[in-house]
DNA sequence: AAAAAAG
């Protein structure tokens, strides 16, 4: 970390806050953010990403006081997270981070952590595109003087959905500014929706080593996908897990389902209130609830340490969504586990997401949750390395292709 | 198709 051009004071924060040896992509793109122009980061997930802009833009705020950053995330938890890093990595008061999200007023009380600072003084707003507009118009920010800004999980603010907003978000700040765009995944769309808001960016993709996560799937037929991830959960209770459901009812009903069957399982969807979100967030990150089952709305960037594996009761449509959701495990180079539970009519989507990964997943033997008791059966095998094809179907009744 | 994001 020292030998890349931070201040003194910013290197010792980074080594308070744990980051010594900096990641491939921290050497590689703290430089260039230095150096002030453009830049497109492109790094696996859980490679250090957050820190990799935050440092150098402390650096060159503390160059120039007049400056601000404003750093732009697609959910209120990411922004929470980013601007809870800012407060690690603050070498200074006013370089603490100004979190704008929605549902705030929702708050019971002052939320913990969260808008505590005052707008005026602080030089780093993190926040969602949509209370930074909100707040915009009621002028009470002003962002004419964020001559840096941050477009955190990047393809995705480009996505059709926050587009209206971006558009009406970057014209706001400073003309002449630096804008870094940073993901796990760049698809073309997104890369070419990105051009017009990005002056001869440098493209800073290091080569991705080999990942840590262990990927895998099970072939179930969705009735007995539950008692499959029940089992899948019960095998391993020293992993934590993150189980990924296609939609905010689903995943309201497997939360309630196995919760009814003992285990702690904790519920994160948009349709909650940002309390219950908050609470959900607390709840898993502290090891109270083991389990968190959630939707999109947890796939990208969120880094809680301790999650042993992913769980996707569905294979998702978007290779990005996959390559997103499974980074929530594994991260920092540590071992995590990603399991996929796949009918039979969701194949052509396991294969698309092969294919655009290069990947060719394990197939695990069909495991189930006995349905009367809430005892795991195991199979005799403790192996990941099964053939493909060895047990696809397994005890399971063969599902009818859709 | 569904997810999130303003109130």
């Amino acid at each position: 970390m020292a030998t890349l051009g931070l201040a003194p004071r910013l290197t010792a924060m980074a080594l308070q806050a744990g980051l010594d040896a900096p990641t491939p992509i921290q050497s590689r793109a703290i430089p260039v953010i230095l150096d002030g122009g453009d830049a497109e980061i492109i790094a696996p997930t859980g490679a250090g990403k957050t820190a990799c802009y935050l440092l150098p833009l402390m650096h060159l705020l503390l160059a120039r006081r007049a400056a601000r950053v404003l750093v732009v995330a697609p959910t209120r938890e990411l922004a929470r997270q980013i601007a809870a890093m800012g407060r690690q990595l603050a070498p200074t008061p006013e370089l603490r981070p100004f979190a704008v999200y929605g549902g705030a007023h929702e708050e019971a009380e002052a939320p913990e952590g969260a808008q505590d600072d005052t707008p005026e003084r602080a030089r780093i707003i993190v926040g969602t595109p949509g209370r930074l507009l909100d707040l915009t118009r009621r002028d009470q920010i002003d962002l004419a003087s964020c001559r840096h800004v941050v477009l955190d999980e990047g393809d995705r603010l480009m996505s059709p959905e926050f587009r209206d907003e971006m558009h009406d978000l970057l014209p706001l700040l400073a003309p002449q500014r630096q804008t870094i765009l940073v993901s796990a995944t760049l698809p073309p769309a997104a890369r070419e929706a990105s051009r017009r808001f990005l002056y001869k960016p440098q493209t800073i993709a290091p080569e991705t080593g080999k990942t840590s996560i262990r990927q895998a799937i099970m072939f179930v037929e969705a009735a007995q996908k539950p008692l499959a991830a029940e089992a899948v959960l019960r095998r391993h209770p020293d992993r934590n897990a993150i189980v990924f459901v296609a939609s905010r009812d689903e995943a309201g009903a497997l939360a309630k389902q196995l919760r009814k069957r003992g285990l702690k399982a904790a519920v994160l969807h948009g349709g909650l209130t940002q309390p219950d979100r908050n609470r959900a967030m607390q709840e898993f990150a502290s090891g109270r609830a083991s389990v968190l089952v959630a939707t999109d709305l947890a796939a990208r960037g969120l880094d809680i340490e301790q999650v042993g594996q992913v769980i996707n009761m569905t294979p998702p449509e978007q290779p990005e969504t996959y390559v997103h959701r499974i980074g929530r495990t594994g991260r920092a180079g540590r071992v995590g586990w990603a399991i996929t539970l796949c009918a039979m009519n969701e194949r052509s989507a396991m294969r698309k997401i092969e294919t655009a990964l290069s990947i060719k997943l394990t197939v695990l033997p069909t495991e189930i949750s006995t349905p009367e008791r809430a005892t795991p059966r195991v199979e005799p095998t403790t192996s990941l390395a099964r053939k493909r094809g060895r047990s696809e179907g397994g005890r399971s009744k063969s599902p009818k292709t859709a």
